[in-house]
DNA sequence: GGCTATATGTTCGGTACCGTACATAGCTGG
DNA sequence: CCAGCTATGTACGGTACCGAACATATAGCC
């Protein structure tokens, strides 16, 4: 006997159980039962799947190691979901690494298999699913970013971003209103815009700030301004 | 005249100038110039969108507001992308607003016309991308919770998500590992769940976390844990 | 050109968390 | 059952940020 598995234990993961039964059909020769060991590492950062993993009482973790080795989650999958969401957002790859959390159960897909299921996705479709995973990166990498780094390197980050989307080396845009942005007081952007300014990096006055020195920005923003920059221009060189 | 705008105005969004010259040409004609102003909102949490706006030199902050008013911006979209991805994302709505950080022009584009670009979704491709926006609510609200909520609050929220993707009340899990997920130090999470246990909201023992008071946690947690779980339940009634 | 809104600067005490160091307690394998 | 490893507890000074209060400066408007 190959296995004892039966359909009901694909329907333990709520993905599967939601496809109608012709899909379920098709995928479930392919559909391959594993057990996920506790600390098991399901992929690392820019490396290409061979698999996209259907948890059924196993839990993955999503997380982000900085260049220091400290890390933080920026989500979690379980049997609610799917690990490898990139391979069908198109990017194949991600900056992150899934980590299982708590050993147990799932089942795997080979590539090949899933994207089989994808052929006829029109061009729109798939350059708009390509610039959300660029976008779904900018927000875990946020998140990464709000733990761990201080307000001055988060405002160096906001400015390039800023910067990359607009024509000038000039932002009309209060300190306060930066402040809402980064969820700090406006008080602490004021002591970092400041220093950035004797830096000699920027201009400020009154509502108005100035990029001086683009390149001092990029030395003194921490290195999610570079993780998103990178996924970003990977993802979307149309 | 009606317009002068030419068809080079629409390559300066950079996913419309990637598009095909027969995508772009049958968009085209529904693709409206409108004036984006400082502050103006494009969509408030929980509405239905009208449109999905290209902006070319605007630019729009997704943010996130806490019922205490504080707010923390957990994405950025210019000439690089598209605002609401909820749309194509299938899940309609966010939890999040979008508003006009930068003063500037878009293209935008009836909901209508935009569905129909999207006629031949197979089922599995559906019910993926709606859990990928689940997956991007999670990640979005991890970036908001890590800047304004306490190593505590942030523990309950862990604690509660881990016991919805789990089977049972007891979690495998040491104190240590919990940091790093929360990109905090491990002490810190010692006396976090020293307390929560005192409350007798859950109860460990060296590498087992018990849960023995789900309700106490849900009420010691911050909404952010509400927010995530509400917008699971909505996407994700299959 | 002066008035007034609003934007920015500065200070203060308080707090939550960090980094480090070390103590204790509970498993596990010989 | 003991040794040793690993998990958890506790303490200490340092720091980054908060919340509040207030001072100052600039832009825009009459």
């Amino acid at each position: 006997m190959i296995s004892n598995e039966g359909l009901g234990d694909f329907k333990q993961n709520h993905l599967l159980a939601a496809l109608p039964a012709d899909v379920l059909g098709r995928l479930q020769p392919a559909l391959e039962p594993v057990g996920l060991a506790l600390g098991q590492v399901i992929y690392e950062p820019d490396e290409a799947l061979s698999h996209v993993y259907f948890p059924t009482t196993a839990i993955v973790s999503l997380l982000y190691t900085m260049e220091n080795g400290t890390s933080a989650e920026m989500g979690v999958v379980g049997c609610d979901g799917v690990v490898g969401i990139a391979v069908f957002m198109g990017g194949d790859t991600t900056p992150n690494r899934a980590v299982v959390q708590s050993a147990g159960d799932a089942f795997r897909l080979e590539l090949k298999f899933f994207r089989d299921e994808f052929r006829r996705i029109t061009e729109l479709h798939r350059l708009l699913l390509l610039y959300t995973q660029a976008l779904l990166t900018q927000m875990s990498q946020t998140a990464v970013c709000n733990r761990l780094h201080s307000v001055e390197q988060q405002l160096c980050r906001w400015l390039l971003l800023s910067h990359d989307r607009l024509p000038s080396d000039e932002l009309v845009m209060t300190q306060e209103l930066i402040a809402n942005m980064l969820g700090v007081r406006r008080e602490g952007v004021s002591v970092a815009a400041h220093r950035l300014q004797e830096a000699g990096l920027i201009h400020y006055r009154r509502g108005h700030i100035t990029i001086v020195d683009r390149g001092g920005l990029e030395r003194a923003v921490c290195e999610c301004y570079q993780v998103v920059k990178r996924e970003c221009d990977r993802l979307l060189t149309y």
